[in-house]
DNA sequence: CACGAATTGATATGTTATAACATTGCTCAT
DNA sequence: ATGAGCAATGTTATAACATATCAATTCGTG
């Protein structure tokens, strides 16, 4: 349970990153997953994938669902919270819950809760997903007894680019 | 910036429990600390910090809500979030945002993140605050020039005693 | 093609949280 | 004492997030 499998995590803030090409890799990955394991990626689920991914940061249910419903009428909140059932229980998406929000998986395929780092001032999400941390909230865990099942994560701060700005601000 | 302060932390399944003790306890460190800082702890604050002591599992801030109508007429639900504020910004209770609950800070005055493990049978959360996983994050996160604000950690699983319990379901 | 199951559409409603402004009541300088 | 200033609370409305329910449609399969 909790299985962390990288110990360098890819931090979105590393270096300049191809948005396009990020995007297009996670739905091949989406896609081929799928396929494997005989689920239904509907047009209204890729879609739904599509907006989240592009979003690059968190996005509420409801800013999916105008997104949608730009494109085509009569798109109701079931539509897209069934959408994103569908994609959370296949670990395509994450569901961020200090933000009642929703970003994509950078990792899906295998299992493991998610790590989060949140700029609170661009408000980005790194999905991050260490060992380390996974195997200290294990061992706390049971040396209280308890069994671990899903493991949330989400570390509010500031991200390498919004501490420069900060610190622009504060010296101008 | 999460400092843990306990290593052992003293998890609420370890022992039977004084449920009124530990509940009085933690309102007087909360009337002691406002005295100290000068905040007032005014008869509504105070009132909704009983009701989510005596709950011992987190409660809604409607939950909350219900319990104070049912004493004294025409309380609406910023009262309860305006003393809710007002509790978080002390330090007195945390937020559990997976469950959009509230529970009592079993050790205010520090300054620390919350880490909670959360019985997804019973619903009890207790509170942990362990170094290991504070550094754990605390680590990564420089790592990824990420600096740290706040720290959700909120592990869902079953606590010592709903194991027992499912146990005995499946041998029966 | 017909069947059953999964998906989507459509409407309504439940749940959580805050905005906005009026009122009360306390403190403190005069 | 007294009233200006401010913090707290009351009151109403609404924003934001999420799900229940049932009907209609689509899709793969025999």
């Amino acid at each position: 349970m909790v299985r962390g499998r990288r110990d360098a995590a890819p931090v979105l803030w590393h270096r300049k990153h191809d948005h396009r090409r990020c995007f297009e890799d996670a739905l091949a990955r989406a896609v081929s997953l799928c396929r494997r394991c005989g689920a239904r990626l509907t047009a209204i689920r890729r879609r739904v994938l599509e907006v989240v991914w592009q979003g690059h940061r968190p996005l509420g249910a409801y800013e999916i669902l105008e997104t949608l419903r730009a494109e085509r009428a009569g798109v109701a909140p079931p539509t897209v919270y069934r959408a994103l059932d569908f994609l959370l229980g296949h670990g395509l998406v994450h569901r961020i819950e200090s933000l009642n929000a929703f970003v994509g998986c950078s990792d899906p395929g295998s299992s493991h809760g998610g790590q989060f780092l949140i700029c609170r001032t661009c408000g980005t999400a790194a999905e991050l997903n260490d060992r380390r941390i996974a195997l200290a909230i294990e061992g706390c865990s049971s040396e209280s007894g308890f069994h671990v099942h899903h493991a949330t994560i989400e570390v509010s701060g500031l991200c390498p680019n919004c501490q420069q700005s900060d610190a622009k601000v504060a010296n101008a």
